[in-house]
DNA sequence: CACTCGTGGGT
DNA sequence: TACCCAAGAGT
């Protein structure tokens, strides 16, 4: 780690890589153009941290802000979360996507309620042991609430390190220790400064350094970035894996039951409703409404959904296989709520 | 390792 | 219009 660079330019692996210099410029960058993003204000504190990380995966940035605020102002910590069925938590996710991290972030807040007395771990290998946390949240948890020194790797960090150091217009594909080497030759050694320069990549990918028409002539290490030095050589590796189509897919139609079972609401008991009201005349008439609107997932409404058998069987079952649905009769479907 | 998993904005 | 892309994780 941290050789000394005695070598002048022609050590074609590492000329400008593990010269300080990177470091010092993305930091300042980053102190002085940092987006004032909810997560990074300083009493933000590790639950609030880790519940944005969930949400940001594969998520982007403008659509987290108002369900993470929604979403902290209703559980302000792990066992508030934790004390709740699961169903609540994917509704309150409501469309961001991805709808098992939901089912993961409730499933982490149990696991730190009851492994860590309510209290979001700050090791590194406790992180990764719950529930929907990989290498990447689990590092981003300890440097970003913690201020702990670990290099967090993501798809911005990727490309930049891919294009500044490499001097390639794309990163190859993801490799957890080639990448977490390639960050850690680079990380600071003094905790706060290896934290800025975490975020300083990261951020310097999301908003300059981006994935197509980069804005290099804003980019604060453009005098040294490795891509620009070499002409900006086209990306010439492995092709990505097009995404595909979603329109018609399985995934669409997973998503319209979704959007169905989140409209949906945990079938109230009759003796829970007798404890309500003395009534039962009227009982009935405020039931009677109440089932016009919520009432668990019918088949006859999915059927409705899409035209396709099949692919609604396969979609139905996926959900049911995930836990994102629950059958409560024949036919009746709603949100996880035990 | 390749594949799957939502949703919506940008180009 | 059809892609492309987005602070990944689990199987």
């Amino acid at each position: 780690m941290n050789a000394t660079v005695t070598e002048p330019a022609c050590a074609e692996t590492r000329p400008v890589a593990e010269s300080p210099a990177l470091s010092l410029a993305i930091n300042a960058w980053f102190v002085g153009n940092a987006r004032d993003l909810p997560w990074r204000r300083h009493d933000f504190g590790a639950w609030g941290v880790l519940v944005s990380e969930f949400m940001l995966q594969q998520t982007p940035v403008n659509r987290v802000i108002p369900r993470l605020a929604e979403w902290l102002e209703r559980w302000p910590t792990p066992g508030d979360l934790a004390a709740v069925p699961p169903g609540e938590a994917v509704r309150a996710w409501a469309t961001l996507g991805y709808p098992r991290r939901a089912l993961w972030l409730h499933s982490a807040a149990v696991e730190i309620t009851q492994r860590h007395g309510g209290v979001v771990p700050s090791d590194i290998d406790e992180l990764l042991a719950l529930s929907g946390i990989g290498d990447y949240t689990a590092r981003a948890v300890a440097a970003f609430a913690y201020g702990l020194r670990h290099p967090v790797v993501d798809t911005n960090t990727r490309r930049v390190i891919a294009r500044a150091v490499a001097g390639q217009a794309e990163p190859a594909p993801p490799s957890r220790t080639r990448d977490l080497d390639a960050m850690g030759a680079l990380l600071p050694l003094p905790r706060g400064d290896a934290a800025i320069f975490n975020a300083g990549m990261m951020e310097l990918g999301a908003v300059v350094c981006t994935a197509k028409n980069p804005r290099c002539g804003d980019c604060p290490i453009q005098s040294s970035c490795a891509w620009r030095l070499a002409g900006y050589p086209a990306y010439s590796g492995p092709r990505k894996a097009v995404q595909k189509k979603f329109e018609g897919s399985d995934r669409q139609v997973r998503g319209l039951i979704m959007a169905e079972l989140r409209a949906t609401h945990h079938p109230v008991t009759d003796a829970e409703i007798t404890g309500l009201w003395p009534d039962p005349a009227q009982r009935d008439r405020a039931l009677a409404e109440l089932r016009a609107t919520h009432h668990p997932v019918t088949d006859a409404e999915i059927t409705g959904l899409w035209p396709d058998p099949a692919q609604r069987d396969r979609a139905l079952a996926g959900l049911l296989a995930d836990g994102l649905a629950v059958a409560t009769g024949p036919g009746r479907y709603t949100l996880p709520h035990e």
